[in-house]
DNA sequence: AACAAGTATATACACTACTTATATAAATCG
DNA sequence: CGATTTATATAAGTAGTGTATATACTTGTT
């Protein structure tokens, strides 16, 4: 039984920031990618939602904009993305993945798993069941961090 | 039930990073931090394992040398740690806690729960217990990874 | 229609963070 | 003792990030 206390939940709290990124870093850095963890999560957004906006890509990974736009530059220069114009909005940029954008990020995912397989695959049901619910209410903790 | 193929097993390791590191940059993000989740994640480490080596500290959370080195330097130069000689090996430096920097953590702590705490205090019993599960899971996978 | 205010992105600048390669100094092993 | 290994530091280059600001377009008001 997980304490409600605000102590509780403080701790908690501290924890997931704590672990989430010494794991996403940990398992990242061994399957030996160059690329930082928010480059894959551009590619793995456009993937996910199709295109989307610098500013929107932006918020969903709460960098600033120009730090996205920095970070667009560089995938554009590598043609893992391409930008075009927004057709309903001559202001905005609208990023989309490209195959090889498609193709690097499904080759990082394969390389990441094939590291972390062996460690997951020796736990029990139960606490796969746990990663795996843990990984949609991260995602949805996320989502709601940056909407407020 | 969760798959066990190959598969599902993958996504699942794909998932966790790709969640586990938006979630930590989005909650240390809104809790305004200027330091980088290693430089939070070294005095995190010190507090709990008390003093440890650069070398140490590198391997546990997986960035080089060089690099730990550096955050050591910004950290020190701060005052959130202190070098000190080994007395039992004179090429390595230990690392500890000042209470500057043990208080820094616990700041940082309190800000970014202040932050998570209304998103998670919305979730049941059952999903509490997922993410502190998640927690240490995510810890041993980690701690796994580095090891081999 | 024109103008003011707002919005989307880009640029400029300064600084942090990270990697590879290498240097320095000390420990260990033969 | 000399060779090798180990722990940390330094150097050089690049990526990543934030704040402040510029540019271009859109929207709302009169």
């Amino acid at each position: 039984m997980i304490s409600r206390s605000p102590e509780g939940i403080d701790q908690l709290a501290a924890r997931l920031i704590s672990q989430g990124s010494r794991f996403a870093r940990t398992a990242s850095r061994r399957a030996g990618t160059q690329r930082s963890l928010i480059a894959l999560r551009v590619l793995a957004n456009l993937r996910q939602e199709g295109d989307l906006r610098v500013g929107e890509l932006a918020l969903r990974e709460a960098i600033t904009q120009p730090a996205m736009t920095a970070t667009v530059n560089r995938l554009e220069a590598d043609g893992l993305v391409a930008r075009s114009a927004d057709p309903s909005d001559a202001r905005a940029s609208v990023v989309s993945l490209t195959e090889a954008g498609a193709r690097e990020l499904h080759e990082f995912r394969m390389r990441a798993a094939a590291e972390v397989r062996p460690a997951i695959a020796g736990l029990g049901e139960d606490d796969l069941a746990v990663l795996a619910r843990a990984a949609d209410l991260l995602e949805e903790l996320a989502d709601r961090l940056n909407r407020e």
